[in-house]
DNA sequence: CGAGGGCGCAAAAACGTTTTTTCTTGCGCA
DNA sequence: TGCGCAAGAAAAAACGTTTTTGCGCCCTCG
């Protein structure tokens, strides 16, 4: 109805315009078949005058695709994570979502999870799995479905026979290396570290990193686990248990922000000067962090960064027939603020 | 290959484990066509015991659909939001995109927006405008494109011919008249009010509600509209402007958190004790603004709410042919924090 | 000069549904 | 006894692509 600008023009259009079939168009629009280079470039020209968009449903019904993928950010009963929790994941997501798009998929971001059944009627051609914990049923759920899955932070157990993990990471064993020694320049003298339990290879790395830089230092080891939800209060709590020993520590290092967070709260709840008497630092940025008084200093890993490699390995992964795209690595930085910033 | 567990089994495999034809298991499980209702029963037992999911791209190739729904933030030149700019959108986020998949369908996020072309080579059955801007291109666009939106915020500009708006949103004159009276309860004098420049029915409403109470109390406007990008700094100087005038403010709300956050660092600047030299409030909560020294008191507006009621318009505007589902009026709330507990 | 082989394109099948149309059977009623 | 009608179900068409197969044609080479 109308001149024609509502109805959607359709690959027939394309073809009637140009005078050829359809099979002429999708071939010369796909780059298969055999035609020559004049016939392609001039119905690539119609198509793009007449504004033709094929349908995705039919191109996708034909290759048994969706067309879709998925995020998630992994969880067990022992860590329930939630989407809005993290600064961090809201950046990665961010920046997967602009990469998506700008590759003509959609990404579907996985909402109210309930067991296995992460996407719900929606399927997925592949997904990313955020910070993989050991336990998440999700994951094998995922395997046994065939998705493709590309996880962010590096999955737990044995390699799965025949199979190669496809993941970004940044290098959390380096990082908290950094982070330490950054401490120590500013003066600390017993770097305490708090940590989830090493549910996640990311916690693995910094329990790792710390446990060997203490080795390398000489300096005894001041490990809290924080068992149980995270947040606010866990980090008081942990904090607390440190700062309560014969030989506190007058620094403490946490993998998660929002522990950071509690350290503070403890600190002034001890009338602990931060820095002076504590320093305190953390894992992941956020707002909150900057906001705080003193805002905290923190080891960043450039979520954005992350997000956008992981759809970009997903892509790789799902077009790729059977080969797996390599690992990827991305940098760490600190951001350094007045929670560490000690007068000599 | 294999038993058959990865075989994705279609309505075929249905009908001939009922022995009917496809047609029939169509119609049984869509609750159309002639059918006696043992059979139908039948049907839906085999379909069920199967595990059968009808293929999303086939039923939606039929008819017409993508299955997909939009969300995006409304901008601008004048306003350049970005998605991870405000807590509020995020929370928001997270429920949309959980009552979407509950109802089995995919909410796509857009990302880095360019022009108009806002979900790149994907297209929505229907999208969701958050906080639609006056001159936001976008809406032109999607209404040309003949795309149901629901807007989260109201839209500006006369009615357009026979389609009636479809939205969802706080009552926020009501919301701004009782943190102004929260204010004078907790002993504020004269009240002042940062807002971003009235290009959302959201500011003009809170405007127009600070003008109302101004009238009603005797009381001299004191209004500083923010121009250029959001952040803290655009705050500090809005509130250097109220600060020195020669009759300054005791009290001050801003209609976005990191304004409020910019009012209290202005306030740090010159030495004023928030609150008993400054109370600050401001409009919508974030993570920031409850770790912030001391933390503001904040206007909630239930942003998951929001979220939920507007994917549940859209699913109804999109399917209900030609009914435009009712408004929506998502109650509001005060978060009361020490910014405002001033000392009688 | 006839056969083989590209080349340029089109016809047809396929993807998994829904929707429309058609067929069969049994039954009530004249 | 025959006719029409309704119920129940199947067959066929349609959705818009991609992929596979096929068909002429011209050129080349023996």
């Amino acid at each position: 109805m109308g001149d024609g600008s509502i109805g959607k023009i359709g690959i027939r259009d394309v073809a009637a315009a140009a005078d050829v079939s359809p099979t002429t168009v999708s071939h010369a629009l796909s780059g298969k078949g055999r035609l020559p280079d004049a016939t392609r470039r001039r119905i690539a020209a119609i198509a793009e005058e007449l504004g033709y968009r094929p349908n995705a449903n039919a191109r996708n019904l034909v290759s048994g695709k969706s067309g879709l993928l998925g995020i998630v950010v992994s969880s067990s009963k022992e860590t329930p994570f939630g989407l809005a929790d993290f600064d961090y994941f809201i950046q990665l997501l961010s920046a997967a979502t602009g990469a998506a798009v700008e590759r003509g998929r959609a990404l579907v971001v996985e909402g109210l999870r309930i067991g296995a059944d992460a996407f719900g009627q929606v399927d997925v051609d592949g997904a990313i799995v955020v910070d993989p914990v050991s336990d998440d049923p999700l994951l094998d759920a995922l395997d046994a479905a065939g998705v493709p899955v590309v996880t962010t932070g590096r999955r737990d157990g044995p390699p799965r026979d025949g199979r190669a993990d496809c993941w970004v990471d940044n290098d959390h064993v380096k990082a908290t290396e950094s982070i330490l020694t950054h401490l120590a320049e500013h003066g600390a003298d017993r770097i305490g570290l708090i940590s989830t339990s090493p549910v996640t290879s990311y916690t693995r790395d910094a329990i790792h990193g710390y446990e060997q830089w203490c080795e390398s230092r000489g300096q005894e080891r001041m490990i809290q686990v924080v068992e149980g939800p995270i947040n606010e209060g866990a980090g008081v709590r942990a904090a607390e248990q440190l700062l309560e020993m014969s030989r506190p520590p007058d620094a403490i290092y946490a993998t998660l922000d929002q522990l950071a967070l509690g350290v503070l709260l403890a600190a002034r709840a001890k009338g602990l000067n931060v820095p002076d008497d504590l320093m305190i630092a953390g894992c992941t940025d956020s707002q909150a962090s900057a906001w705080a008084e003193p805002p905290l200093t923190a080891v960043t890993l450039n979520p954005e960064a992350i997000g956008q490699a992981a759809v970009s390995s997903l892509i790789d992964l799902i077009d790729g027939n059977g080969t797996v795209p390599e690992p990827v690595i991305i940098p760490t930085g600190i951001i350094d603020r007045q929670s560490t910033a000690r007068a000599a």
